[in-house]
DNA sequence: CAGATGATGTTCT
DNA sequence: GAACATCATCTGC
């Protein structure tokens, strides 16, 4: 039995399917993993998107193949990781924004200096999953130290509006699974 | 709980 | 020079 892959044919279903999945990340350290528990949707015609004005250097991975990691610097001193998605070419990517820990629990604490709040938020999980900007571009789906399992269904998933956006805050492109107790924000 | 604020540096205009 | 897909910490409810 194979299992299932995610969905990552647009954005905008890929940030549904996603919850449930499980992102593990083996390192020197040791493995740790989380079962993703709240996503956003990112598209080349969204202006809050980085795509949203094309290809650059920082971007050019939103525009590469699905399945791939996205990984950018942002506010000075944190980052955040999508998954890519879409067609190559298209700009679109899913922000993971929160996970559910399961595995590894004593390295995420090292990593983030402090025993709560290691994966709920963007910036939060890539640093308790020791997710770095040398992960940018790399396949999830080739079997290598950071990848997606199937997980968990979802019992019920709640869909709103984006968080920490300015532009195009009218879409409904934020999803989490309801009352899972990891949530970046209600 | 909500709101304000500083930290910090890359990217884009 | 401004903006930024954030976080930790503080204040005042």
């Amino acid at each position: 039995m194979v299992k299932p892959a995610p969905n990552l044919t647009d954005a905008l279903s890929a940030a549904r399917s996603l919850l449930g999945y499980k992102l593990i990340h083996k390192t020197a350290e040791g493995i740790t993993s989380g079962i993703i528990v709240e996503t956003e949707a990112y598209t080349s015609e969204d202006k809050a998107s980085h795509s949203y004005n094309g290809r650059t250097t920082r971007n050019e991975v939103m525009f590469g193949p699905a399945g791939r990691a996205y990984v950018y610097f942002t506010y000075g001193m944190h980052y955040c990781f999508n998954i890519v998605t879409g067609p190559e070419g298209s700009g679109q990517a899913v922000l993971i924004r929160a996970l559910e820990p399961i595995d590894g629990l004593e390295i995420m604490m090292t990593r983030r200096g402090r025993d709560n709040n290691l994966t709920n938020g963007p910036a939060k999980l890539v640093q308790a999953m020791g997710i770095t900007k040398n992960d940018n571009g790399k396949s999830l789906l080739d079997g290598g130290n950071l990848r997606l399992e199937q997980c968990i269904l979802p019992t019920e998933i709640v869909k709103t509006t984006r968080i920490g956006i300015k532009k195009d805050i009218h879409r409904l492109w934020r999803f989490y699974i309801k009352d899972s107790p990891n949530i970046s924000h209600i």
